[in-house]
DNA sequence: ATGACTGAGCATCTCAGA
């Protein structure tokens, strides 16, 4: 089972890139963060390819969806346990081939200042629960996404970003370890421990042509589908295409 | 020299991204 995950930066603006990728290497579910607008706005475009979408939209910002060629059931559309829910469209749960797979784009926390912050690390809290659950219900599952999160100085560039970054600080790190250590798998990173691999590359200061990037779109996998992995790699070359995104799709393979 | 971009939206500027 082929399982990608693909911060889009506005899936109207990239909906031929994700066609050609879709078309390219037919994953069976992939799912897209930042599709910057509302539900009904999504585009049609995927269904003649043989994908069914499931979208959770909001207008201009954040945005998660879901492209499959397998049947699947949307079984949540807000990440559970967030003290007061989640007015941002964030998360999104399915159910495929007995797997519970979810994909999620983890809030920045760079804007908003110390209130922005709290928000990221409150949502990883409840993603922390939320894995605890799952793992206590035996349930094979996958978490996919935008994690803006490099979990070490090693998944990111020297000088990419600087020390007291969102994505970077202790606590950030510190929350992160807090979901992995409860036993799941950094799918990339157990298939390429050592490499510099990177998701992303600004479009600013010329972060492609001198690559320097950020390894924060992950796989974290439970213990039966850790056992399965048998691929995990950024498709790199997609951040070469005219117009775009800053991310570039994570294909992983599943056997 | 630490600059340099992209996208959405009541839009010719602001906010967000990372």
């Amino acid at each position: 089972m082929k399982l990608a995950t693909w911060n889009v930066n506005s899936v109207r603006q990239r909906e031929p890139h994700v066609r050609r990728w879709l078309q390219r290497v037919q994953p069976d579910v992939l799912f897209l963060q930042e599709i910057k607008c509302e539900t009904p706005q999504f585009p049609a475009g995927f269904a003649d390819l043989g994908y069914t979408a499931a979208v959770v939209g909001q207008k201009s910002y954040n945005g998660v969806a879901v492209l499959a060629r397998v049947p699947f059931t949307v079984t949540h559309t807000a990440l559970p346990g967030l003290p007061e829910g989640d007015a941002q469209a964030r998360y999104i749960e399915i159910e495929a081939d007995g797997l519970t797979l979810i994909g999620i784009y983890l809030p920045n926390g760079n804007s908003g200042g110390d209130a922005g912050y709290a928000y990221k690390l409150a949502w990883m809290e409840a993603l922390r629960a939320r894995a605890a659950a799952l793992l206590d219900a035996e349930t094979p599952f996958a978490i996919l996404g935008d994690f803006n999160v490099c979990p070490t100085d090693a998944d990111f560039t020297p000088g990419a970003l600087p020390p007291t970054d969102a994505l970077v600080r202790p606590e950030t790190r510190a929350a992160y370890r807090s979901l992995v250590w409860l036993g799941l798998t950094d799918a990339l990173r157990a298939l390429h421990p050592t490499a510099k691999l990177w998701t992303f590359w600004d479009y600013q200061a010329g972060a492609w042509q001198r690559d320097s990037g950020l390894r924060i779109d992950h796989a974290l996998l439970s213990p039966a589908l850790a056992e399965r992995l048998t691929e995990a790699m950024p498709d790199k070359a997609v951040r070469g295409e005219d117009q775009p995104s800053d991310h570039v799709p994570v294909l992983f393979n599943i056997n």
